[in-house]
DNA sequence: TCATTTATTTTACGCGCGTAAATTATTTGT
DNA sequence: ACAAATAATTTACGCGCGTAAAATAAATGA
């Protein structure tokens, strides 16, 4: 930690007696070096504090270490937390993560990608925007850099593709909904941003069919990424013009569903199953404050380790030389029961 | 876009008809050379899509691109909001953004400013965790790196702090609702995470005091950044009590509002400024999702964009060679008048 | 038009490290 | 203890660019 400046691998290998190349290896892989090197490197990194220059490394390495993460928009706290996630995974797997969001533009997503290019990353997590992601761009990208997709598929590319099931997310939280209480209608946006939302439509529209009921959906209008108000706006609307064909409201998402919980509060429509309730409003995705609307949403919830970690491992074992076929990864979610329905 | 690989500057310069060290500053200030130049070196970009080996760029130069910009919480959309606003702007100025959460973790912290040292960033925004960050090695990474603190100040140190005036946000939103109804007690962490905190908790008191009311600060238990927990445990705590000892709650934050709101919620008890009402509930930050609370929450919001605006144009302005003491620059908020209070 | 200013080119060097090949030292197995 | 396997060292080169100094060319001004 303290001790005099060392200015590069040069002066740290002399002063820790051990030839500049094998301190070289060592920065690339400490287990590649014998046991007694490494102890005395590491014995005169406490002494001299010296950190190889990263530019310096990365010139010349055909495989940098790092890794980058896309989100399509990281105030989404759903995104935040998987981003974290996988932010760590990649830490611990010796690898440099750099987070990048698309803030829902289509535009910005591919600079994103550009910059991401020019950074010659190992490897890259992507949750691509969706319908509006530039699917050239996108294409191109991941015929350049080890990508694999997450969250939200665009097409076969990539390495693989890993996320949730979406139709089993909907088939599982309808028949939870048909077995309590009245069957569901769907509230969704018109036209959302994301691919998963068209699943959840189709698989709601399936399971009400083998149920035996008539599905209802209300498709609300509103572009973009903000889904509170949205769900907010939309979920006035169709209050108003009494849209809403039963007492139970499934949304496509979890933000439409805090949208629509507050329209419905701020109509002095009480939410819940209990007896002084009118409706019962549930959303999917297991967004980290669904836990704190009111009422608290019943919802099913992403298995944010397991996707987390299904992609990382995906991803490092690509890095790491393992070829694989492409492969699309869809795991199951979580019923989370609470008082919304 | 197309043409045939450019493998290096070199080459760039020569079907540029350009030599190498004018293309070279170029890129480090395409406004230093001649428009002749400049235009013959851009149509050879549309040509050949070259773009310089960032890691040989910033190997030798003495001050990069990059710009840190570090917060405590990502995945709170307080911080990932202001996050946002700040790398917009780094962009705009032609600076390369790179974000770091501490996520809540003052050893993380720490590594992530070792992270960042090893990027020789031009400069550093720092959002610090607060209380619990190491003081030691916050002081020497400013000493090493231009560095602007916002959001939470940890004494006189960096080139500057920016963030809210805490005093003139509680005095304001306590005289506010003293005015509209029973003077307010005040909800708070008892170990908060950030100093702001204890900024806030004075200001009541003394606000109280001035309107000639008696302070009443209810202090819950809870470590960590899970704040919108804390507020509902504590919530649920108090209420079950009686520790309120008037109609009137104001927050330390909108995150400990959100669930307290949802303690309130679950105990049956109706929030707002109505007949039916039996409490009001006021926040402070202008949290993203306070307007999604049931009911929507009154706050008084932070200056999102004057903050950012400010902290990135000091921090541009010290990177560009402008002496100026330190200083601290504390922006008012705007009070945000919803239904809870 | 000529001197002056400003931009560009030429030339040359170095940054800090990766990496390959050949050599030497150390460990391991028997 | 000796051969074989493994690790470390020496030597040497190159990556792609920044940058400085000197020479040259172009723009500018009176």
């Amino acid at each position: 930690m303290s001790g005099n400046k060392i200015r590069n691998m040069e002066e740290f290998a002399s002063v820790s007696g051990i030839s500049r190349p094998t301190v070289s290896k060592y920065f690339n892989d400490p287990g590649s070096v014998r046991d007694t090197t490494r102890t005395r490197i590491e014995a005169a990194l406490e002494l001299h504090d010296y950190r190889p220059n990263i530019y310096a490394m990365n010139q010349n390495r055909k495989l940098t270490k790092n890794v980058g993460i896309v989100v399509p928009l990281l105030s989404d706290p759903y995104f935040a937390e998987i981003a974290r996630n996988l932010e760590q995974r990649c830490l611990a797997a010796g690898y440099r993560p750099t987070l990048f969001s698309s803030h829902g533009d289509p535009a910005l997503e591919v600079e994103v990608l550009d910059t991401l290019r020019s950074l010659k990353p190992a490897g890259v997590l992507l949750a691509p925007l969706g319908r509006a992601s530039d699917g050239k761009a996108l294409e191109k990208f991941c015929e350049d850099v080890p990508t694999l997709i997450f969250d939200s598929s665009v097409d076969q590319i990539g390495l693989a593709f890993v996320g949730s099931d979406n139709f089993q997310f909907t088939t599982h939280i309808t028949d939870y909904l048909c077995r309590t209480g009245e069957p569901p209608c769907f509230f969704e946006m018109k036209t959302p941003a994301n691919p998963n939302a068209h699943r959840r439509r189709q698989s709601y529209l399936r399971a009400m069919e083998a149920f035996g009921h008539t599905p209802d959906v209300i498709s609300v209008e509103g572009e973009g990424w903000g889904f509170e108000e949205i769900g907010l706006l939309g979920g006035h609307d169709a209050l108003k013009r009494g849209r809403f064909s039963t007492n139970t409201i499934l949304c496509s998402n979890d933000r439409l569903a805090i949208g629509l919980l507050t329209a419905c509060y701020e109509q002095g429509i009480r939410v819940g199953r209990g007896e002084a309730c009118l409706i019962r409003v549930a959303g999917q995705d297991g967004h980290p404050y669904s836990r704190y609307t009111c009422p608290p949403l019943t919802t099913i919830s992403h298995n944010y380790d397991a996707v987390s970690q299904t992609a990382a491992e995906a991803l490092f074992a690509a890095i790491d030389g393992q070829v694989a076929a492409w492969k699309s990864t869809r795991l199951e979610g979580k019923l989370i029961l609470r008082d919304s329905a």
